[in-house]
RNA sequence: GGGCGCUUAGCUCAGUUGGUUAGAGCGCAGCCUUCACACGGCUGAGGUCAGAGGUUCGAGUCCUCUAGCGCCCACCA
């Protein structure tokens, strides 16, 4: 070999690592504002994407790296395309996740009765079993101190992750700009009759007491028991035997119902039966919902004991006899009044004297005892479990109580929402079904009322009339200009401080809105609606998130959207998959098998957890896999590796280009390379990022176990000036198409890579593309693989012989078809190279073979 | 009860509109301290594609049924 000076044409480190980039390129990248977007722009060219605001809430999880990550490969991948992405990140800090960390944080405990304290500070030791009590006021500001220390938190993971956010953009959901829009979009759909305030019963969590959606609820298979229960005819002989789960409720118990068409009962109905115990009348009605082949096929309609009883109750015109009050306790009843007529007040006020106060569990225990002392208890109770309506967040069964709440119409554009949810293109496919049953099971409209104090606050107050009430009919709202506002501190128009919660005077309403009622919101908030850049990302190209809150999040936005702007809030919905444990176990903090990302991170490098995460495909459920991570950091220390090889090889400023690549086999591999460049961008544009990252990575190792080691001699100047040339014009134009092909998927180390021969970010250089190869086209004379293959076998040949792949090769015949002899025999010198092949000859024969005679030791 | 998804090498997964001999990585075994890379490289073994039936010249791929696993939804007395 020539002893040429290699100059060192580019800056390339004597011994390069991929530790300390994030660091280094995270810092450079905020100076520089990289992924800074350019509000000076038009829709076309931008290309917007809605994240999720991630829950502050204290905890950092696998999770949020996985769904990000595939969302910023996606967006870098734009970015190099041209487009101006809008990419903000949110932080979701209100509601109840927040108030509950704050309460356990500090041992605090809001009680809205006490008056704001200006002096107050924290508990130094918070006590768990004795909370403090403060004042409203000083649990929002120790709400917000919390969620600023955890947002940072957050902000350095995602950072560390090498999201390409805009972090001008970045907002929270109860920040003051994203309150304005809550409220703005609030009064909007109460100025289009699109929400209303109705006393209805609501499904109500008894420890927070607070109202939930149906979209936050959750099953849970409980124990329970069948307790068969008689019920006396009126005016005739018999009874109705009726199985019930829930004997506590039997005192609010208004009809005993059964299938219309179920002949054991067709001659009752109509007729009467007394409860047991409290000796009230109630009717004997039929309604299809009653399950003939369930318990007896007659059930006792509650108000309330679940959701069926407030269906019969409202489609049964029912009266209501209220038990259960919001703390879940059992309220005082009064059998002589109308609420409660008993045949025997006496009796039935002894049978309840001994709930009231009680809480679920208590009462069932003592109205038990009572009926089986009074005969009406037919045999012993029978064990049963069965699946009861929990809040996703509660710990106890959901009650179902009257009381007055905001909801947003959704079941009467139930049509028209299914035609959104088809109109939209899901990542995959089949996550659309989710959202349709959803829509399709949807029961009631989305209550948006929270009962909460760390939230977006209702811009209404109400007016007081002379005696006092409340009159809920007709709201006092705020003009739009002077959003946001909080109506226990700010005042109606025309109205002073002092005729607050006074006759004649105003009182505000004390609620707070559900989370999802502003994050449903995302793309108006970061998108800064009311503003021309609005007009500019919106509708978003582009939704991403996790498949569980398709029936929350999702759904909201698209509600939202519908309702205010008749479109879809997105064109394109990306949906992740589930992180799973390492032994494919969902995780969660009871099971206590939580992983935290930044060790992850830390341990392997945040492109190795990129690698990772961008392998698994839209939708699919994937297990964390540090073996994964393993090989994503492999794959990075291998890119610095074939970079400074390649680099060294090249002059500085030498400019080279597709016209210099003369030899088929050169020719071939950027054939071959532009094939996989039109695949990735095929697969990118369809969010298919796991097949770039698989395709690409296969044709990288070729490029570096094969390619580089075929034409490695003549890189290095051995042959002739032209076949230096195109051996050293193929490596610069490949290493360049692949640094660029990975930079969405590990941006710190091709950012590296690249930035020892650019002044510029590989993050803002263009898309690589088939024309700057030549617009080579792969044929089916291509030799690149055919020449792999003899040089495997001459590998596989010095492997079996147990020697060194630099031993000498005496003798090598290649039989090949005629359409490769040519030009088998024209890199027959890069095989002699790399092989270390003494005597090279090619006999054309039907099928390729390798003969390989290795020379005496 | 309704629906969706999955089932391919010991493990984790690819396999595009049906087309020679089913792929990758890990793990395993063997070899090589080769001038980009020991934070490495090379080579190899390993699969009746969950089961049954059907369509087709041809099925991992399309259709039907069955089983197992996971998930979503449901008015769960």
């Amino acid at each position: 070999m020539p002893d040429l000076p290699t100059p060192t044409p580019y800056s390339v480190p004597e011994k390069p690592t991929v530790d300390g980039l994030e660091a280094a390129w995270t810092r450079r990248w905020d100076q520089d504002g990289t992924y800074r977007f350019d509000p000076e722009t038009t829709r076309e060219d931008v290309f917007s994407i809605d994240t999720p605001p991630p829950t502050v809430s204290g905890e950092l999880h696998i999770g949020h790296v996985f769904s990000y990550t595939q969302g910023d490969v996606v967006a870098r991948f734009w970015r190099m395309r041209g487009k101006n992405v809008f990419y903000p990140l949110g932080w979701d800090d209100n509601g109840v996740p927040t108030e509950r960390r704050v309460e356990n944080y500090y041992g605090v405990r809001c009680d809205p009765s006490l008056p704001f304290d200006p002096h107050f500070s924290a508990p130094e030791q918070p006590d768990d079993k004795k909370k403090v009590s403060i004042a409203r006021g000083n649990f929002v500001e120790l709400c917000e101190e919390l969620t600023r220390v955890d947002e940072e938190a957050f902000k350095h993971l995602f950072r560390s992750l090498g999201q390409s956010v805009d972090w001008s953009t970045e907002y929270t959901t109860v920040g003051r700009f994203a309150r304005g829009v809550s409220q703005r979009a609030f009064l909007n759909m109460l100025a289009r009759d699109d929400v209303y305030l109705r006393v209805a019963p609501t499904l109500w969590d008894v420890d927070f007491k607070m109202a939930v959606s149906q979209a936050e609820l959750e099953d849970r298979e409980q124990p329970s028991a069948y307790h068969r229960l008689s019920f006396a005819r009126v005016g005739s002989e018999g009874a109705i035997e009726v199985d019930t789960t829930r004997p506590e409720l039997l005192a609010s118990c208004v009809a005993v119902v059964a299938h219309p068409e179920d002949p054991r009962f067709t001659d009752l109905f109509g007729t009467s039966v007394l409860t047991p115990l409290f000796g009230i009348e109630v009717p004997v009605v039929a309604h299809e919902l009653a399950d003939p082949d369930k318990g007896t096929g007659a059930a006792m309609i509650c108000t309330f004991g679940d959701t069926t009883d407030v269906t019969w109750w409202r489609e049964l015109a029912l009266p209501t006899r209220t038990l259960i009050g919001r703390d879940g306790r059992f309220l005082p009843a009064d059998f002589t009044t109308e609420e409660f007529p008993s045949r025997a007040p006496g009796l039935a006020a002894s049978h309840y004297a001994g709930l009231e106060g009680r809480n679920v569990k208590q009462a069932r225990a003592a109205v038990v005892e009572a009926l089986r002392v009074e005969g009406s208890l037919l045999g012993e109770p029978r064990e049963i479990t069965h699946p009861v309506k929990f809040y996703e967040k509660g710990e106890r069964p959901l009650e179902i109580v009257a009381s007055r709440q905001w909801f947003v119409r959704t079941l009467e554009h139930r049509e028209e929402l299914l035609a959104r949810g088809e109109e939209l293109n899901w990542v995959p496919d089949f996550m659309r079904h989710r959202y349709r049953t959803w829509v399709e099971g949807l029961n009631t409209d989305w209550n948006i009322s929270r009962q909460r104090y760390f939230g977006v606050p209702f811009p209404v107050w109400y007016p007081i009339d002379a005696e006092g009430e409340i009159d809920f009919g007709s709201p006092l709202l705020p003009s739009l200009d002077r959003l946001p506002i909080d109506p226990s501190s700010d005042l109606p128009e025309g109205y002073q401080a002092t005729q607050r919660d006074r006759p004649l005077g105003f009182s505000a309403d004390p609620d707070i809105m559900d989370t999802w009622a502003t994050s449903s919101l995302s793309p108006q908030i970061a998108g800064r609606w009311g503003t021309e850049l609005f007009e500019r990302v919106f509708p978003m190209d582009l939704r991403l998130q996790a498949h569980e809150i398709i029936r929350t999040w999702l759904f909201a936005t698209v509600v939202r959207s519908h309702l205010e702007f008749d479109s879809l809030p997105f064109e394109n919905a990306l949906i992740s998959g589930w992180i799973l444990d390492p032994n494919r176990k969902k995780m969660s903090k009871s099971k206590g098998n939580v992983v935290t990302p930044l060790p992850l991170i830390e341990n392997h490098g945040a492109d190795a957890v990129r690698y990772w995460a961008a392998s698994g495909r839209p939708g699919t459920d994937t297990a964390i896999d540090e073996g994964q991570m393993k090989i994503g950091r492999r794959l990075a220390i291998k890119m610095l590796n074939a970079s400074k090889f390649v680099l060294g090889r090249l002059d500085a400023g030498e400019e080279l280009n597709a016209g210099d690549v003369t030899l088929p086999l050169d020719q071939d591999l950027l054939a071959l390379l532009g094939d996989l460049i039109d695949e990735a961008t095929a697969a990118f544009e369809k969010y298919d990022y796991a097949r770039v990252l698989e395709r690409a990575e296969s044709f990288f190792w070729s490029f570096c176990d094969n390619y580089v080691e075929l034409a490695k001699a003549r890189a290095y100047g051995e042959g002739s000036e032209e076949e230096t040339r195109s051996a050293r014009a193929t490596l610069f134009l490949t290493l360049s198409a692949l640094q660029r092909i990975f930079a969405p998927i590990q941006p710190f180390v091709t950012e590296e890579v690249w930035s020892w021969w650019h002044d510029s970010s590989i993050h803002l250089a263009p898309w690589p593309t088939r024309d700057e190869l030549g617009n080579l086209r792969s044929h089916p004379g291509s030799i690149f693989q055919p020449v792999c293959e003899v040089l495997e076998a001459i590998r596989r040949e010095k492997s079996s012989a147990k020697v060194s792949q630099r031993a000498e090769v005496a003798d090598l015949v290649i039989a090949a078809p005629q359409e490769y002899a040519d030009a088998v025999s024209a890199s027959a010198a890069d095989l002699q190279a790399a092989g270390n092949v003494t005597l090279i000859s090619v006999v054309v024969a039907n099928e390729l073979a390798v003969s390989v005679t290795l020379a005496p030791a």
